[in-house]
RNA sequence: GCGCCCUUAGCUCAGUUGGAUAGAGCGUCUGGCUACGAACCAGAAGGUCGGCAGUUCGAAUCUGUCAGGGCGCACCA
């Protein structure tokens, strides 16, 4: 309600602005009077205005707000201040539509969207990072559902590259095994772990021998090439360790719909039918000379062109430093190249798709497939989409970039207009933290802030290891306060927590801030938390059901009994103020997460929530709702109650949150 | 060297498109459980928004510049 009457609100001005002085304004700005008692909007229009009509604000203020009459939905216009309009809404009325849970929508969408998030090397365990990146993506996709926007989910794997190779040489030089029983150890729980260690094993292999590269070398080219032991090998451990992030990822209630794979890209020649095309179109051209003579390149994103230059198709146009070689001088093409040639296809320019096959079948019945070079004759259709998300980390902005400009370059503008990459800072550890994992720091490193983890060093918290420390650690609070439940009961609430302390952890800081993981931090329950948001929803359930109420209904049944005028009563009173903001708060859901979609910004979503559950747990404090004489009033604040409840559930769930039945 | 990002309370972070008195959590100190369960609430202390200059009626927010920190600039992915 609060966004719909935002637009109700500035459209209006907008017309009067067009009649009254003939001014057409691209953007009302309108924000939050910094005290509820002076309106829930507040227009700084009238500043803005002063210099174009030469008048004084608060002149031009008074003249709108005399001039603009009766807006739907609002009590009254006033001038505040030097000139602010300040616009007070019929809190009867739109605590009356919030309570019967309308919600306004805008114009639907139709086009489908892409979100590539996870993406993680199918070589090693997933560790925080990783699940950094998970739970953007995953929430963004719930932001964008929730909004009516249908999404498909895909998870990039580069099955083989040079970390998967490196395993494969692992299990050829340095643990040798049958292939029979590197098969029987693909089936252990916990398989990823085992690649984690060996990993670590080869690069340290590496570091103290450098002469060993050259079998990494090797086996890399028998990857791709396929059709060999190596390839076969490659194949066993990436699909063995692939399966492994999706059942980690399910534990965190995140689910995909399509893999696709390196291998597939590299079979079905995705990167011919691309080459075609950015020949044509000059984006690429031969190097003749210098270091990258024999190379394909194309100009880097974010170099600047020379004056008089246009398209840089022609020789020696693009200094060396500015290039980016696409394909080698030995004719192979690198990771640019492949994802260029992936990006055509996800805007269904490529003339070419991949072969599908069922891959995963989750829990919940979900279907997760995966691509391949002959698949299924029935299957989903993926890719074609109108808009594409690709949710990785922020030292791969200058590759997403070229990849653009390769669309620019190609004349795809709006694909290139509809193409984000959703870029997010990495999760590091404090000193602290990796001192408790058992890794010796030097001097310098115990002053940093943060220490970056490694995979390549095996230094780094695992994800199933900090989802079982967080289930353990919920489950000792649980089991503490609630003996009487079951332990399954209590393991289910156990998780619930883990998870919403995790997930919310890794959505209150903005993309752009480094996250300094410590243990002390993300095991925490209290204060700016997820199990803090779930708490004050157990409250507000706990109250009906000692009133002997079902909280579901309560709002809709109870409300029916409110009018307008009678919620207007209650809540336009002078002692109202407090309650009044837990309303408005409640009314926001939609327009938080416009904006959270609007800005890329999960962040905002987690914040809302946090605030709401505040506001709601000082209301809860203040007014004991089972205990109050007049029923009538009792009525209210049950109401009340319920409609912020079912706004935190509902927010909870867009951060993939759940909300326990008891803590 | 070039490009991108960051610098706000003791610590970790919010702060929408410039707007009314810069906010929260943690930590510290003080209070509040006969329960709609305190994983909570109330209060206190704590800030020249990295420095300087500019634009503006108005700057934490925009521009320039300096300082400090990070990341990226492979015929790796």
């Amino acid at each position: 309600m609060y966004g719909y009457l935002e637009r109700v609100l500035a459209a209006r001005i907008r017309e009067f602005l067009r009649l009254r002085y003939g001014l057409e304004l691209e953007r009302v700005v309108l924000e939050q009077p910094p005290k509820v008692e002076l309106g829930e909007y507040a227009l700084p229009l009238a500043f803005e205005l002063a210099k174009k009509l030469r008048q004084p604000p608060r002149k031009i203020a008074e003249e709108i707000v005399q001039g603009i009459g009766a807006v739907a939905g609002f009590s009254i216009l006033e001038v505040a201040g030097a000139g602010y309009i300040n616009a007070r809404v019929d809190r009867g009325q739109m605590a009356h539509a919030t309570a019967k849970n309308e919600q306004p929508r805008v114009e639907a969408h139709t086009g489908k969207i892409l979100v590539e998030h996870s993406s993680i090397n199918p070589n090693k365990a997933a560790h925080v990072g990783h699940l950094r990146n998970a739970i953007l993506g995953d929430t963004f996709v719930r932001l964008l559902r929730y909004s009516g926007r249908t999404v498909d989910v895909q998870n990039y794997i580069d099955n083989t590259g040079v970390q998967v190779a490196d395993v494969v040489v692992g299990f050829l030089a340095l643990e040798p095994r049958s292939l029979a029983e590197i098969e029987q150890l693909t089936g252990q729980p916990r398989f990823d772990y085992y690649c984690w260690e060996l990993y670590a094993k080869v690069s340290q292999w590496y570091t103290d021998k450098p002469e060993n590269k050259s079998i990494r070398l090797k086996v890399l080219h028998e990857i791709e090439q396929g059709g060999n032991d190596s390839a076969n090998l490659a194949e066993l451990i990436s699909t063995a360790v692939l399966r492994r992030h999706l059942e980690t990822m399910d534990r965190l209630d995140i689910r995909y719909d399509f893999l696709p794979r390196e291998s597939e890209i590299l079979h079905l020649r995705f990167w011919d039918a691309a080459f075609q095309k950015l020949k044509a179109s000059g984006v690429l051209y031969l190097e003749s000379q210098g270091k990258n003579k024999g190379c394909w390149v194309m100009r880097r994103a974010g170099t600047a062109k020379a004056a008089g230059q246009n398209q840089g198709a022609e020789l020696g146009e693009i200094s060396e430093d500015d290039q980016k070689v696409i394909v080698r001088s030995n004719g192979t093409v690198g990771y640019v190249g492949k994802d260029i040639a992936y990006h055509l296809w996800k805007f269904g320019l490529l003339g070419r798709d991949f072969g599908y096959q069922l891959f995963y079948q989750y829990p919940n019945q979900h279907q997760c497939w995966i691509s391949a070079d002959q698949g299924e004759p029935e299957h989903p259709h993926f890719g074609a989409v109108e808009v594409i998300y690709n949710v990785i980390d922020s030292r791969q902005a200058e590759a997403q970039n070229t990849v653009l400009e390769a669309l620019r370059g190609l004349g795809y503008r709006q694909e290139a207009d509809h193409y984000h990459h959703f870029s997010y800072e990495m999760v590091a550890l404090t000193p602290r933290c990796a001192e408790e994992l058992g890794y010796q720091l030097s001097e310098e490193e115990k002053s940093r802030s943060y220490i970056e983890v490694s995979g390549r060093k095996g230094f780094g918290v695992k994800a199933d290891d900090l989802l079982d420390s967080l289930i353990a650690s919920a489950a000792r609070e649980v089991d503490s306060r609630h003996p009487e439940l079951s332990p399954s009961e209590r393991g289910l609430i156990a998780k619930q927590i883990a998870i919403g302390a995790l997930r919310y952890f890794m959505l209150k800081y903005t993309k752009s801030s480094i996250i300094a993981f410590d243990f002390k931090d993300a095991l925490s329950f209290e204060g700016e938390t997820g199990p803090y948001v779930q708490y004050a929803i157990v409250r507000a359930t706990n109250i009906f059901r000692k009133g002997g109420l079902d909280p579901d209904v309560a709002a809709s049944e109870l409300s029916g009994q409110l009018s307008p005028e009678a919620l207007d009563a209650f809540l336009s009173a002078e002692t109202a103020n407090e309650i009044w903001e837990l309303w408005l708060a409640a009314s926001k859901t939609a327009y938080v997460v416009d904006q959270s979609i609007v800005t890329t910004e999960p962040a905002h979503l987690a914040k809302h929530a946090f605030q709401l559950a505040q506001r709601f747990n000082a209301f809860y404090h203040r007014y004991p709702i089972l205990a109050e004489r007049d029923e009538s009033r009792k009525n209210f604040l049950l109401v009340t109650a319920a409609v912020v409840r079912r706004e935190l559930i509902r927010v909870l769930a867009v951060m993939g949150i759940e909300a326990p039945h008891a803590m």
